[in-house]
DNA sequence: ATAAAACCTCAACTTCACTTGAGGTAAAGC
DNA sequence: GCTTTACCTCAAGTGAAGTTGAGGTTTTAT
């Protein structure tokens, strides 16, 4: 079945995303694509993959630029190979086994701090600024929007 | 030691914020002041647990608008006391919990899906847009904003 | 052959959580 | 007493990740 070239809204619907998106996504280099006679966007097959890598990294707190640069630093920025995908994957649960240990000490410190009722400020680990425990977590995260937003909006313009 | 009443200065400083912080999160209704006889604004010593409930929150995930409601969902909005934080901070580990059970799939999936390269688009766990898994996180998250931005700033204009 | 659906570009708008700056007042230090 | 530091307000700006809309072209379906 699999067709061997897809537009932009077969894409779209597929990945469950909005054209807006796709654009939005070659614009900062995150996919390709050609055009045809007609100036419209067509795309190979493996940019669903692309996509879905993109979701599955953005579901980890990867940002866009990071995604960007994982994929350059891909020897010169081929299309990713199966070893490939298993390398940015390997990194991207490093980075997630160290956000979920963040997220368990701080899970026992809720019990612990905040249920004392102490948090002093100076030694309370859930409060400390240079907290020792943002250490263990690997880096800026955005967790979930993607998840917020595809439940507030419900996509009502791709209904049929 | 613990003074008995703080300036907006002093509680920046010792929370490891910046003062507009401390004025954003007043216009939002999450802390509260009053002033003295030359509109400054002081502070009683509890705002600093009630900002360290706030951080801690953030890291979880909570959203300030969500953090907000918490505050209000407290008996009439009353200054929280020991039992009032224990019964947020066990509503915010339910979070975590879920959080941190949809990073391990997710973790699991990594391997997996994207280890193997299929990424089906259709049965694929991490693509499936109607994601089972998203339902066991609980709700739209931002992650650790704000050790990315403390990171990358050192807020250089604090630093005598 | 024509109407509808899909596509195009480009600029501007959205939300969140703040930050920055301008222009001015208050408090602290010497 | 004067100067520096801290504070005030209000408006506008930032960055991430898109979304929306206007105005126009192409493709597809009938």
């Amino acid at each position: 079945m699999a067709e061997a070239i897809w537009s932009v809204g077969k894409v779209a619907k597929r990945c469950g995303i909005k054209v807006s998106t796709l654009h939005f996504y070659e614009q900062q280099g995150l996919i390709q694509s050609w055009r045809n006679a007609g100036n419209q966007r067509r795309y190979k097959p493996e940019v669903l993959r692309r996509i879905s890598v993109i979701k599955a990294a953005q579901k980890v707190g990867v940002s866009l630029d990071e995604i960007k640069r994982a994929f350059e630093s891909l020897p010169n920025n081929r299309t990713p190979t199966v070893e490939d995908w298993q390398q940015l994957s390997k990194n991207w649960q490093q980075m997630l086994d160290g956000r979920i240990a963040y997220l368990q000490k701080l899970r026992n410190n809720l019990a612990g701090c905040i249920g004392c009722g102490c948090l002093s400020m100076t030694s309370c680990p859930l409060y400390n600024p240079d907290d020792k425990l943002a250490e263990s977590g690997s880096g800026p995260v955005l967790l979930d929007q993607a998840e917020q937003k595809a439940r507030a909006q419900q996509d009502p313009s791709a209904s049929s």
